[in-house]
DNA sequence: CGGGCGTTTGAATCAAATCAATTGGAGTGG
DNA sequence: CCACTCCAATTGATTTGATTCAAACGCCCG
């Protein structure tokens, strides 16, 4: 557990002192962020879609309930937990701002997973046949639809990547890159997030208990590739998003850089 | 692995059914059978797909490459390797007759994955916008598209339950079950299964160790659950699917039934 | 026949789970 | 305001399931 000593071969702790102001990616989340909005705005101007407003633990819709509905996240935040017939359950899914849900439902003609809020926040609800009908002449429309399942697709993959390939150091740390590249998409900040989600509850959607959870912070705190914010251990200051991403690099390559 | 606790104690301990000679599932795999034919059939009949032969080791489409194209296994076998730009690479899902492959590219124009053919098949290669032109005017058509992709969508969820909450052992258990489920659906005999992938891969698939898969698949043998057939380890007879499901069950419940 | 690969199995090691104790903040009520 | 509980979180000690390292086997194929 303890090795190599830290502060020689650490290269990725750079001043806090942002490097230059515009990146790169500044530019691509602004597009990221528009897009997300063109969406919404898009959707509001054809479907015309029923809003509700949930709060931190409403369910937007709940496995075995009858498929006839997809949501969209205006604003909030949501998890999707996948219930297994025997009892298990586990966290697949966080959603944000601009971000579908339901998809599972359609096949089978059920939904298969519970989607809860976690912040109070507002979906948008459009009837499926309503979309689909819509989705006749409008292309762009479709087209969107099936972006958005692809993406999901895509993530889920991710996901799984995530928990097959990753130590578990690297796997928490690479979900606080994931939250954060998800809100800088969304245009929100990112130097400082606010998890809504206990360490059980990452520790389900990680695949592992709260426990190591805990710990990893606690190492990725000690590494300065975080902080936490005076009280309470909810708020986490992140003063590099791309540190974590070299972090996961690290972990999964050859090397034998590891936590303190 | 991590507990993803039974949310209360649900005494789901079904009797082990006396297996008749006729099952209830026997007549939802027809329907399933029946129904996968009848995809292939309307798309034959609508789209007249160009049709490629492939045969094990085959590329249907690589990461990178540019999106245009939809795939449908209609014979063969096929595995979806993700990879990622450091070169981790895990495979993320196998596709039997009837799947489609390549919705990960639609969002981001590009596949974000391999598509690797087993086996010699046959795959059908559809132009994406053919496709979403012919679905104008035919909504089966577009329901069987979004049947497809939300069904992937629950897949990919299933993968994660499977890996985040079982123990190596169930997590094989529970890859025999899906593969063997997956040919009956398809109207294939189950009882003796060929496995079309090293045990690397296998494990690759289910992340663990090519080691762990193949103590795992010694203790389900020793425990009668499965045996090899005669020569090489690649044939692999389960006398009862639902025994499998049994096991899988148990090892996540309370008890500590487990593998001698 | 011999080489190469996939597989099995054992022994040692290690990362994460489990068990257990403690802290600390939020909320409640006297 | 403090005493109290409750629950999330942290941290340490220990156990355990899976990985790693290593050796040997069996099958296929030139």
């Amino acid at each position: 557990m303890l090795s190599a000593r830290p502060q020689s071969d650490r290269p990725h702790v750079r001043p806090v002192v942002a490097p230059s102001p515009v990146r790169a990616d500044d530019e691509a989340n602004r597009l990221a962020s528009q897009s997300i909005a063109d969406t919404l705005a898009l959707l509001q101007a054809t479907l015309t879609p029923q809003r509700r407003i949930v709060h931190a633990g409403d369910r937007i819709y709940q496995s075995g309930e009858r498929f006839g509905h997809l949501y969209i996240l205006n604003s909030g935040f949501a998890k999707i937990v996948n219930l297994a017939p025997d009892g298990r359950e586990l966290v697949v899914g966080l959603k944000f701002r601009g971000d579908w849900m339901g998809f599972d439902g359609i096949a089978a003609g059920a939904y298969a997973c519970d989607a809860v809020a976690m912040d109070t926040g507002e979906v948008w609800v459009l009837r499926y046949d309503q979309l689909l009908a819509a989705c006749i002449g409008r292309p762009e429309l479709l087209k969107m639809l099936h972006e958005a399942m692809s993406r999901e697709i895509a993530r889920d993959r991710d996901s799984l990547m995530s928990v097959c390939t990753l130590s578990a150091d690297a796997r928490v740390a690479d979900f606080l890159r994931y939250w954060a590249e998800s809100l800088a998409r969304r245009g929100l900040r990112t130097d400082q997030i606010t998890l809504r989600m206990t360490r059980a509850e990452i520790g389900n959607y990680l695949g592992m208990t709260l426990e190591t959870v805990s710990r990893a912070l606690s190492r990725l705190a000690r590494n300065q590739l975080i902080c936490f914010v005076e009280k309470g251990r909810r708020d986490i200051h992140i003063p590099e998003v791309e540190a974590l991403a070299a972090f996961v690099q690290r972990s999964v390559a050859p090397a034998d850089v590891v936590l303190q």
